[in-house]
DNA sequence: TTGTGTTTTACGACCTCC
DNA sequence: GGAGGTCGTAAAACACAA
């Protein structure tokens, strides 16, 4: 499979473009800092450069997606983190630093409100998380809703730090999960979560993709080692981040999460 | 408008690991 | 046993064509 492929189509998926859910994202600038101090676990792997596949093939190219949200660091948001000491450099492939901009500003404080003018597709959402707190019971499944609404629709800017944050790491760690929750009026299951179907929402499209790729002519193998197929394996696990090979292919493994206990807490 | 298809939250079942 | 993982699915939210 030519990653680029994948990369291609991924590419539209949080497009502020003219297609649906634009999201009429407010220019903003990030700084360009490895952070992640709390995390120095997260080293670059040089093994996964070499291997041009993993981070560099699958998320080698510059996405115009991100070029578009000034895509940085993901912690940004956290603004208690910047103050934190910068830490050992996370895992951060060399095709994403260079898409850094530069670190001309902090992120912006939270402008849910910002991005829903009038005309902005979020004006509805603002303050969708509001409801948060309950925990009600369906009164005809009998299924348990912890909240009031059976979904809320997360706000740009939440998507935007949560969609970062994903970018910089597909498996977030128990600290930066309660960052994150904190500085995003989530809760920490609903970060949880979110990873948990971005992760699925990856592999579903990488799937899709890769049977577009292969009817196209594509060779799925064509890059022999280049890429797994599957989107966990181009991803930085939790179990490289302690050099081992995670996951292989195709298997339907799980990220040790003793290790991200392990590496996350006490630190 | 409305109907339809897609995407996004949220959950349950089941799994592995500690 | 509890944590978080995947997988499958329900249903709301959304986009868009008719």
């Amino acid at each position: 499979m030519h990653v680029s492929c994948l990369v291609q189509k991924e590419g539209t998926m949080y497009h502020p473009g003219p297609g649906r859910r634009s999201v009429n994202l407010p220019p903003q600038s990030f700084p360009s800092a490895p952070q992640y101090p709390d995390f120095p676990g997260y080293h670059h792997v040089p093994a996964m450069d070499s291997q041009a596949g993993a981070w560099g093939g699958h998320y080698g190219p510059p996405r115009e997606d991100w070029a578009a949200y000034g895509l940085g660091p993901p912690n940004s948001v956290a603004a208690p983190m910047s103050s934190a000491s910068p830490g050992p450099v996370p895992y951060c492939p060399p095709e994403y630093s260079a898409m850094h901009a530069p670190a001309s500003a902090a992120l912006q404080p939270p402008q849910d409100d910002m991005s829903a003018g009038p005309g902005s597709p979020n004006r509805d959402r603002r303050h969708s998380y509001e409801w948060m707190n309950k925990t009600v019971q369906s009164s005809s499944t009998g299924k348990t809703r912890t909240k009031e609404k059976y979904r809320v629709v997360y706000t740009d800017h939440q998507r935007l730090e949560l969609e970062k944050e994903f970018h910089y790491n597909r498996y977030i760690t128990i600290r930066r999960k309660s960052e994150l929750a904190v500085n995003l009026g989530l809760s920490e299951r609903q970060v949880k979560i979110w990873f948990q179907n971005r992760r699925a929402k990856e592999r579903k499209l990488i799937k899709k993709k890769m049977g577009q790729c292969e009817g196209s002519g594509g060779s799925v193998h064509s890059d022999p080692g280049s890429v797994s197929p599957l989107p966990v394996a181009a991803s930085l696990s939790p179990a490289d981040i302690h050099g081992s090979l995670y996951p292989p292919p195709g298997m339907n493994t799980l990220p040790p999460m003793g290790n991200i206990q392990q590496v996350t807490v006490g630190q």
